[in-house]
DNA sequence: TATTGTTATACTCTATAACTATA
DNA sequence: TATAGTTATAGAGTATAACAATA
């Protein structure tokens, strides 16, 4: 018997969970200090990313997206805002809901955070891979993360 | 010029960190009401997992492998020695420090428990792997991992 | 005096609920 | 009345600092 099927010997990887946890920490510990040279909170780059993507119509959609509360990222939409980084103006034709985009200063200023921390996350981490892992793992990567964004019901 | 190197088109992959960040919390999620039916907290799991693998001689050393506090562990150690699952006694040597090691009763929890966890990440993530990208992303996935313990310094 | 473990306090982050305005 | 956004309040989780015991 050499594999742990059956017996007293149930673990041959450790679990996903305790490697990503920690491995997610790791990569924040890295990125922070790239956000914060270029002004911006985590929730700040996350709207920056999100809004990139995909222009919404409502902030309660925003949130959703990125995982977090409605009411945890007013503060953010405030700032980036009154920085000129968003557009957020009240639909013409529903004017509860507020039409969110970026500025091509929001656009110019998450390029170059995401330029920094893209190379930062390739020299501190991709690197010291296998040049024959690195792409299977992103692919692989790509998929799992899929399945997992917040806004996504279990199928 | 079809690379980003150079361009206004900076990104051909999402950052790590956005898509490792979500995941950790999705298989989290999974996880928390399989350690429930076991009577377990994400600490107390962790401390049965980190024990198992290397018996410690002080408490502050475990905090540190599993990426605590000294002070945040406290309670959970007093619970699992409490429900006979770890054995925790000044060390004859130095009474200051505590000698931990897991009992045969915290061992056969440790052990259902990963079991249950392990399986679940196999029928809800890997399994929507193509087979041949399995094994390399754990692969991979465990380098990075390495490279992100808490307990270990940047090299 | 330094170190291990413990307890107490303060702070940050997050979640819940109440409020305003549009519909 | 229902929904989008906002504000206010309460709670959980975490970090910091003081304390007791041993060396």
């Amino acid at each position: 018997m050499t594999d742990g099927s059956a017996g007293h010997r149930p673990t041959e990887r450790a679990d996903l969970a305790a490697m990503i946890g920690p491995l997610g920490k790791a990569l924040m510990n890295d990125e922070l200090p790239i956000l914060q040279r270029h002004g911006l909170s985590m929730w700040a780059y996350a709207v920056l990313s999100t809004l990139d993507r995909t222009p919404l119509r409502t902030q309660a959609a925003l949130a959703q997206a990125i995982g977090a509360d409605k009411t945890r990222i007013i503060a953010t939409l405030d700032d980036l805002q009154d920085r000129g980084l968003i557009q957020r103006e009240p639909d013409p034709e529903d004017r509860r809901a507020r039409l969110l985009g970026l500025t091509a200063a929001g656009e110019r200023l998450r390029d170059a955070a995401k330029r920094d921390i893209q190379r930062g996350e390739d020299e501190n981490w991709l690197a010291h891979l296998p040049d024959d892992e690195r792409d299977t793992f992103l692919r692989a990567l790509a998929t799992l993360a899929a399945r997992a964004r917040p806004d996504r019901d279990e199928p």
